[in-house]
RNA sequence: GGGGAAGUGUCGGAAUAGGCAGACGAGCAUGACUUAGGAUCAUGUGCCGCGAGGCGUGCGGGUUCAAGUCCCGCCUUCCCCA
């Protein structure tokens, strides 16, 4: 018998050893083909939990396999070293951000070598070292000199207590309050630096030359945001302008996708930051527009977009004139129209935007149409006794649909449903025959008609509005309080979903382009505008510039001085890095102490010598994060030499040899920011000369979620008192989690409590009391002794297990998988396995500690499957030629699946044909023990396992005396002609169903195998007394017969 | 509201050029070996039915010799956008 499997002792050891050996050293090798897997890095935060674990060994598992095959692979790793937690820490904890970051590194850096991965130590890159962020800051140097970077003035979230701007994840909940002190957040604007990424926004949308998931493709698109369209200026009203204004300044440039619409524009809106808000503003409405501004400057995008919120807005007492029909539409400012979009005013459509027409419809603006319905459907509500009795006979004579119903308490009403034009036309007329006086009608949808005794008028313009409103007033039924003519309609259910559409159909209503189709609309209306000067085709984007300033300490320096002579300047190539202060004293509010260390904060001006004063802000954490792949080709590359504007960042021969990323994994969470930002920084290289291809990463997987694991709580019956609503606990039974079965029924009664314990803090137990979820509070003494079942001796109400649902995992909620713990228990090897088995990778799902005891038991098996001789051996070495084929067969065939199966990543039927080939080989053994067909299936075993458990395979490949190491030996090739079984089993379906099998020879013809099913006995059971019609045997693979 | 993804045994999940649904595990059950078992080995395990047999991939239709897979219409969940 062998030693029993202990990856305690033959994990390290292997780690060392292959340490040692430098086995992992990935050096350019041009005699090979390169394969660059990377893995998205960590950041440093002090713990490698076992998201990082599903993330990696995958990866790790997939870039061995490639090694196998003959690749020469990169596969690195490094930390994401800068950023908020670490400052939070040295305010909270009083430590260096630097201390503490590092220190989480070097643990971490451990905890990830016992994953046994085969990372290259060599070529790891911290992104808070000199020798990194020197480059870092390079860069933003390089982009200067490109003119993609320039500082403009942009509003960040300020907490006006703390003297400091936060982050998004600092301002908390939809009250907008400080995280540190619960002050409510104002938007403060400050000079910011911006990259001009939206310069790439065409060249991002292109994903042709990347491999790169769906989703994450239609992210960034939808993040990008592109919309074609036209920009149209409209003119403030020369009287809302001061006298002294300058030529141009009351110009409105609008962006609309849509200007086959502009004929409907019956009103502007700036957003609440818009410039021109100030200077057109009437006096008389200046106090209400401020107190407006400064309320949006409360709210959060989201919030101002939101399709759900009530709208809201001021008047600014000023007019612009629509320049296709000379209109003056009032200027509002709302919220809902943000600076960032386009261009911070947009022209309001009401018929034919639904923002718009909610803000109209407030606000009791006018809305008209100007765009027919594509369906030419219309409705018309007849009022009960606004015409004859024999009105409905009439409709039903013309063919015309309605239904009577009661219109509230007017009595019974005729609900008419028209489709078409001239079904339209007829009703009109027929309604202007009918119509009683002192009533009107109205067909809304398509047509858009009113009709008055004697008169019928149509809806095509503000003037109309007015006037069909001024006849209703003197008629019936009553107009009301309503502002518009829309207005009067919006309140009748039987019109609420068809007065506003916005489909692209002809256009009415607007004078000489009425009648113009709606596929030519957009066309024509943009090359009219451009013809007059009054606008021209334009492309926006949702995508904005990458705002790379942080009012943060620890994070990249940007490389800029202010002088008071040359103004902005930046900081020479040569005198790069700008270094990060380690002397610094931390605010206990948070704001930067960059801000306020002399020794940073003034330098000389590079251009005059003059007293300059530093850039304090840093950069965000993405910019050191989008060019870390290239990073490991050369870590902290040329550190300590001055380096200029032509050097380049790193070895060009290592990038000659590995760049780009062949394959690169990580999480989804990323798909617009950091994925898009690297993607973004590649080509502004490629512009820069330093590297010569347009994508970073060619191939992009995204795993999956490992979640927490659902558990019951254990289950307390307590005895006590009633103190109110709550239950006071004097003693306490406990019933263990793990089985249910032995708990006593929930109760709820007079001196007792009893039910599974759902929460607990230190003064209460929250405990559900009956099936239905009805929870009970317990108040209890956290000092209380309490038996628990299977924990030695008395424990506390702290020792007790409450209720875990599947959550994502946080050490608040106590559901958290610890690696290190797992490894403890089941090695490392064990743990990669059950990553890859569990869960379909790009899915994850939640924990299942029972789960990875069968990992645990199969590679028991495999370890004594191939030391250790069969139980009852037979004498003869010479196998069973039956099972030795079917052994042979078993082992080609895992190499090709699992081969296809690492290869696209499906990592959990790769474990599982693996388990396929131990059965098979179990199953073999007795017969084939010994033989030269035994030797190698084992060997294929290992080696294709040696990916999957390296420390493991390489101990069996050592003991079996092979020559170290496994993880230089070439991957298994499979065999075709060896995958095909000697005789084939088919099926014999009837009419669909599966009446019989039938065995043959291999290969045998479609005419012997039709023969052969007609006369299975089986089969001609099932045939008595049908006809069979025809027999077919599509690709060999069944037998399908249809009967009569 | 728009866009996307997904719904398969008790659970994780297999299976898509349309071709035997439930691979491989977990759990459960029975048996063996055991002083014992949360060890190991063997067998069984979609549901209903004693049985022959019938039913079965969210629901309802359709195409087809054949549908988890294709088409149409719904329902539910998750994600993104608004």
């Amino acid at each position: 018998m062998s030693e029993p499997y202990n990856p305690q002792e033959i994990e390290p050891k292997w780690q060392e050893q292959w340490d040692r050996d430098a086995l992992y050293r990935a050096v350019i090798d041009e005699s090979k083909p390169k394969f660059y897997a990377l893995t998205m890095l960590p950041y440093p935060s002090g713990d490698i939990h076992i998201g990082h674990w599903y993330a990696m060994a995958p990866s790790d598992v997939r870039a061995r396999y490639k090694r196998m095959q003959g690749y020469n692979v990169l596969f690195p790793m490094g930390f994401d070293a800068f950023g908020l937690p670490a400052e939070n820490a040295a305010i909270q904890r009083n430590i260096h951000p630097k201390a503490w970051t590092m220190a989480n590194i070097a643990r971490e850096r451990q905890q990830l070598r016992s994953m046994g991965a085969m990372i290259d130590w060599e070529r790891e890159a911290i992104s808070c070292l000199p020798g990194y962020y020197r480059w870092t800051e390079w860069f933003f140097r390089k982009f200067y000199d490109m003119g993609l970077v320039y500082r403009k003035m942009s509003p960040v979230d300020y907490c006006p207590s703390c003297k400091t701007t936060l982050a998004r994840e600092q301002v908390i909940g939809e009250e907008r309050i400080c995280e540190r002190c619960g002050s409510p957040v104002v938007k403060k604007d400050l000079e910011q630096w911006f990259w001009k990424i939206t310069d790439y926004a065409d060249e991002l949308l292109d994903f042709s030359k990347i491999d790169w998931p769906e989703r994450i493709r239609l992210l960034q698109t939808n993040w990008i945001g592109r919309s074609e369209g036209a920009e149209v200026v409209f003119r403030v009203a020369p009287e809302d302008l001061p006298a002294d204004a300058a030529p141009g300044t009351g110009d409105l440039v609008v962006f609309t996708t849509r200007p086959d619409t502009l004929w409907g524009a019956t009103f502007m809106v700036l957003a609440p930051e818009h410039p021109l808000v100030e200077v057109i503003t009437k006096p008389e409405h200046h106090p209400s527009v401020h107190e407006y501004q400064f309320q949006a400057g409360r709210q959060s995008e989201i919030e101002r977009l939101s399709t759900e919120k009530e709208k809201t807005g001021v008047f600014t007492g000023a007019y612009a004139i629509n320049p296709v029909n000379g209109a003056r539409i009032p200027i509002w400012v709302a919220d809902y129209v943000m600076m960032g979009y386009g261009t911070g005013a947009i022209m309001g459509v009401p018929a034919h935007d639904e923002r718009d027409a909610a803000f109209a419809l407030k606000f009791g603006l006018p809305i008209i149409p100007v765009i027919d319905r594509l369906d030419g459907e219309a409705r018309s509500l007849v009022f009960p006794a606004s015409v004859p009795p024999d009105f409905a006979a009439t409709l039903d004579r013309a063919g015309i649909a309605y239904r009577a119903a009661p219109v509230g308490d007017l009595g019974e009403g005729l609900y008419v449903s028209l489709h078409g034009k001239e079904q339209i036309e007829r009703y009109v007329e027929l309604m202007r025959q009918a119509l009683l006086p002192g009533h009107w009608n109205d067909v809304v949808g398509s047509g858009w008609t009113f009709i008055f005794p004697g008169e019928v008028c149509q809806l095509d313009s503000v003037e109309a509005d007015r006037a069909i409103l001024a006849r209703c007033r003197a008629l019936d039924p009553p107009v009301g309080e309503n502002r518009t003519v829309m207005e009067m309609l919006s309140h009748c259910e039987f019109y609420s979903d068809i007065l506003i559409h916005h489909e692209h159909g002809t256009m009415i209503n607007s004078s000489a382009f009425t009648g113009t189709p709606g596929d030519q609309a957009i066309h024509k209306v943009t090359t009219w505008l451009a013809d007059r000067g009054m606008g021209k085709a334009a492309v926006n984007y949702r995508l904005r510039d990458w705002l790379v300033s942080r009012q943060r300490y620890w994070g990249a320096p940007i490389p800029i001085v202010y002088c008071d002579q040359c103004g902005i300047v930046p900081v020479p190539y040569e005198d790069l890095p700008v270094l990060l202060p380690d002397d610094v004293a931390f605010m206990p509010t948070g704001e930067s102490p960059l801000r306020y260390h002399e020794g940073f904060l003034n330098t000389t001006c590079p251009k005059c010598g003059g007293p300059a004063k530093r850039e304090t802000d840093t950069m965000d954490t993405f910019v050191c994060s989008s060019w870390y792949q290239y990073a490991y080709l050369s870590p902290y590359y040329r550190e300590g030499e001055p380096v200029d504007a032509t050097s380049l960042p790193w070895d060009p021969a290592e990038q000659a040899y590995w760049a780009p990323v062949d394959t690169y994994t990580g999480g989804a969470e990323h798909a617009v920011m950091h994925l898009l930002y690297t993607r973004f920084f590649t080509k502004a290289l490629r512009d820069a000369g330093v590297v010569d291809f347009d994508e970073p990463m060619l191939q992009l997987r995204n795993q999956g979620v490992i979640l927490g694991e659902p558990r019951p709580g254990d289950c307390v019956d307590v005895q006590g008192t009633w103190e109110g609503a709550a239950f006071h606990a004097e003693r306490i039974t406990v019933y263990g989690f793990a089985d249910p079965a032995t708990w006593p029924a929930f109760a709820r009664e007079a001196t007792r409590v009893c039910g599974e314990l759902m929460d607990r803090d230190e003064t209460t137990l929250k405990v559900r009391t009956s099936d239905a979820g009805g929870l009970t509070v317990v108040h209890i003494n956290a000092e209380m002794p309490v038996a628990i079942p299977g924990k030695e001796g008395l424990g506390t109400v702290n020792d007790l297990l409450y209720h875990l649902d599947v959550e994502k995992m946080s050490k608040s909620k106590k559901n958290v998988v610890a690696p290190d713990a797992l490894v403890a228990s089941y090695g490392a090897d064990t743990l990669r396995a059950y990553l890859m088995f569990g869960w379909r990778w790009e899915q994850g799902g939640p924990w299942d500690s029972q789960g990875i005891e069968g990992i645990v038991r199969w590679l028991n098996r495999v370890w004594s499957l191939v030391q250790d001789p069969p139980r009852e051996s037979r004498d003869a070495v010479v196998p069973d030629q039956a099972a030795a084929r079917e052994l042979q067969r078993a082992l080609h065939y895992a190499i090709k699946s699992v081969t296809e199966d690492l290869e696209t990543f499906s990592f959990n039927t790769a474990i599982a044909r693996l388990m396929e080939l131990t059965n098979a080989l179990s199953k073999a053994k007795p017969n084939c023990w010994g033989s030269d067909l035994w030797t190698e299936a084992v060997r294929g075993l290992l080696l294709l396992l040696a990916p999957v458990t390296p420390h493991m395979t390489e101990e069996l490949w050592s003991l079996l005396g092979y020559p170290y190491s496994i993880h230089q030996q070439d991957w298994p090739v499979w065999d075709e002609a060896l995958l095909l079984e000697d005789t084939i089993e088919l099926p014999v379906q009837i009419n669909g169903k599966v009446r019989a099998r039938i065995t043959l020879p291999a290969g045998s013809s479609e005419e012997a195998i039709k023969a052969a099913a007609l006369s299975d006995a089986q089969v001609q059971r099932n045939l008595e007394g049908k006809q069979v019609v025809k027999v077919i045997v599509p690709r060999g693979q069944l037998v399908s017969i249809v009967v009569k």
